[in-house]
DNA sequence: GGTCTTAATCTACATTTGTAAAGAATCTAC
DNA sequence: GTAGATTCTTTACAAATGTAGATTAAGACC
């Protein structure tokens, strides 16, 4: 069973973003991968790690002295998790308004239309068996 | 100027809704309209709303005794918020594959895709002008 | 003008999130 | 085995968020 939900904050993004990168790893290799753009200490990346491990999404072991990390969710997982999130809160769960609404703020090229036009009659292929 | 980036918790978004649908209101009214699915007392729906007020995300104005609320920002601005926070996060910012995630999430029946075909070929349209 | 009701103000407190310093333990290399 | 480097552990603290009680002020009714 999957996680239920899951719901990461800012900071945690970053974090298992690098985790899915470089897994399995140790946090001093994420806090090398993250310090350039973020600028956080060891201290602050353990942190957020540890929480994460506490809410499931990463989980860890140890191996001498070394604490191993890995992510406990998938990208996709998170991904859906994220997307489910806007799509209750701002859409009230109507898709349709929410497609739109990309389409409308995002200036598209040509390639993208094309390819959104695919999934599109992909997915009605595969609804109409 | 549209405020840069709205974004909003759970909580607030409840709120916000609320006001949207009743606005201008007072505090009671969206007490109100909210207990049912809150069980919210006053003073929290008062506090909630006084600090989006603080954010810009609601205006308040003082009438006698009574003070009334509106909103600030649009239902649109929400939603764009909502959406860009997950589409920079959960997505890097790829619209597409944004897209997928949803289509494939979600069951769609023939109304919605066909809604969404529209919408592309729409957008093709106004694209290449 | 006192009482009831309603709304407002002020204050509070727990939890979560962002951020990190200080100190302890280990490992590595002489 | 001592010094330096690396990693871990513990603790902390401010801001944001969720939630609300207590007290006060006003208005409405008799």
């Amino acid at each position: 069973m999957s996680k239920p939900t899951v719901e990461l904050t800012e900071a945690e993004w970053s974090v298992i973003k690098a985790v899915w990168d470089n897994e399995p790893c140790t946090a001093p290799v994420i806090r090398e991968k993250l310090f350039q753009p973020m600028g956080w200490t060891y201290s602050t990346v353990r942190t957020l790690m540890d929480r994460m491990v506490a809410k499931g999404v990463l989980r860890a072991r140890k191996e001498g002295k070394l604490t191993i990390y890995q992510s406990a969710v998938t990208r996709s997982q998170a991904q859906r998790g994220e997307l489910f999130y806007a799509l209750k809160h701002a859409f009230n769960g109507a898709l349709t308004p929410m497609v739109q609404c990309l389409l409308e703020s995002q200036p598209l090229d040509a390639d993208e239309l094309k390819a959104l036009a695919l999934l599109i009659k992909a997915k009605k292929k595969s609804a109409r068996k």
